[in-house]
Order: C-alpha cells, then sequence, then structure tokens
DNA sequence: ATTATGCATAGATAATTATCTATATGGAGG
DNA sequence: CCTCCATATAGATAATTATCTATGCATAAT
C-alpha cells in the first residue's frame, strides 16, 4: 500500500467522526478557546481534549496559547490540500493506478 | 448530534481506510469486476467482499451483476456528493452553527 | 457430471478508538 | 496561600472493524 492512500486515509479518519466534524465547522467561523467549544457537547472535557489532540496533530487545526487558554483554528491550508487530494483521487485521471503496468485492467 | 454530522461522518468513514481509497480510484478509470479489483491487493477474497460491501452500501459504488461476474463501477453524484458537503461544513458559512443562538461564540 | 471460478457468509481474533472517572498541571484572582 | 478555572494525562471499558480460515453457492468450462 502506497503512502499516497495510507496518508490521505488518516486524514480522512480525522474528519470522519461527528464531533469533530462539527468542531471544524465551528471553527470555520473563527478562532474558539476550548471551553467554549466544549458548551456546544455533550461529552466531559477530558474527551474534548482527546479529539483537539487529534485534530491538532493532524494539521487541519491550530493552536495559539494565552495563558490559560487555548485558542484553536483552522489551518485553511490543510483543508483545502484535504479536499484536492480527495477530489483528484476520486476523479479519472492520466496517472490512476489503473494505467500503470502492473495494472491488467 | 445532528444526522448532518452523523451521515457525512459515515460516508467519509467509508472513505478513510487505504485500500477502499485505491479501490475507488481504480473505479475512477472505469467499470471493474471483483476478480481483477483483487489482483491489486494482498488481502485474500472475503476482505475484498467485505470493503466491496460497504463501499455499496455506503452508495459510492454501484453493481452489476453479470452470471458469475460483479462489475463494480463510481456513483458519481454519491461522490460529488461527498466532496460538496466535506467542503461546505469545512468552509465559513452564514448557517454556521456558530451563527446560531444557541451559541455564545 | 465433474471440476474450476467468482463471490458471499460465518465465526474468530487482534487492533483501534471514543468515552468515562480520577487526577495532575498551571495560571488567575482574591 | 488558597481556591477557581482551563486543559492534559492515566487508566479502564465497550464498541467497532479489518483481517483471517473455512465453507457455501452459483455459474462456466471441460
Amino acid at each position: 500500500m502506497h503512502h499516497e492512500y495510507k496518508d490521505l486515509a488518516s486524514l480522512l479518519k480525522v474528519v470522519a467522526e461527528p464531533n469533530r466534524l462539527k468542531i471544524l465547522e465551528m471553527l470555520s467561523c473563527g478562532e474558539m478557546c476550548g471551553c467554549d467549544i466544549l458548551a456546544h457537547f455533550d461529552f466531559t472535557q477530558p474527551t474534548l481534549s482527546h479529539h483537539m489532540s487529534i485534530l491538532e496533530k493532524s494539521g487541519l487545526v491550530n493552536v495559539r496559547k494565552d495563558t490559560k487558554w487555548h485558542y484553536y483554528s483552522l489551518n485553511s491550508n490543510k483543508k483545502e490540500g484535504l479536499i484536492s487530494e480527495l477530489t483528484q483521487i476520486l476523479s479519472k485521471t492520466d496517472h490512476c493506478i489503473c494505467k500503470d503496468s502492473y495494472s491488467n485492467c
């Protein structure tokens, strides 16, 4: 399995969770701190911390730490990269795996 | 949690797997039968059957059954719906959750 | 008829993960 | 110094899932 698929799948996995999708949508409006994000959910603070950590590690979300508060924001470059990679892999292209020499289709 | 997030997350989960991503890319070139798809992978036939079943149920892939063979193809409408929904949820919009009355951001 | 092929199903297993409670850390304000 | 508040970490658990082997079933080919 090529890195291409694994890497994109990993990033998609980050996004493929309803709570994280909602968080990302909230951040599309602008920067928010953790406690304000938490107010929109039913789960506990450690669970939010878990989700934010995953979003952060993926690169989709940036953090700005101001003393007590952590301000999260959407990384637009990463977001656009995700969408364009997904779009490309699902679209008919000349360098599709089906065109290579190992293929018999 | 609104249906919107759950539904989109479910569809993203289908796509967030390296082998299924590769299958979808292969199908972007056109229809393929199961055995030809299998030839591109190291896993066993029941595993492919599992992945194709998930792709089929999601609506991303259609099947045409011709006697012994099952010919799989990409459902372009579903594909485009996925990309547009993801794009929209990650973009700043007027009807973002942050704009509603329950929000304090 | 018998064998080979394409695909599905059943059942088991190991890995991942979303969640919880309990606790720690670290800054703000009295 | 002590108490609140925002966040992180540790450890446990239940659910999901990608994979395997074994087997069944239908059609094609000989």
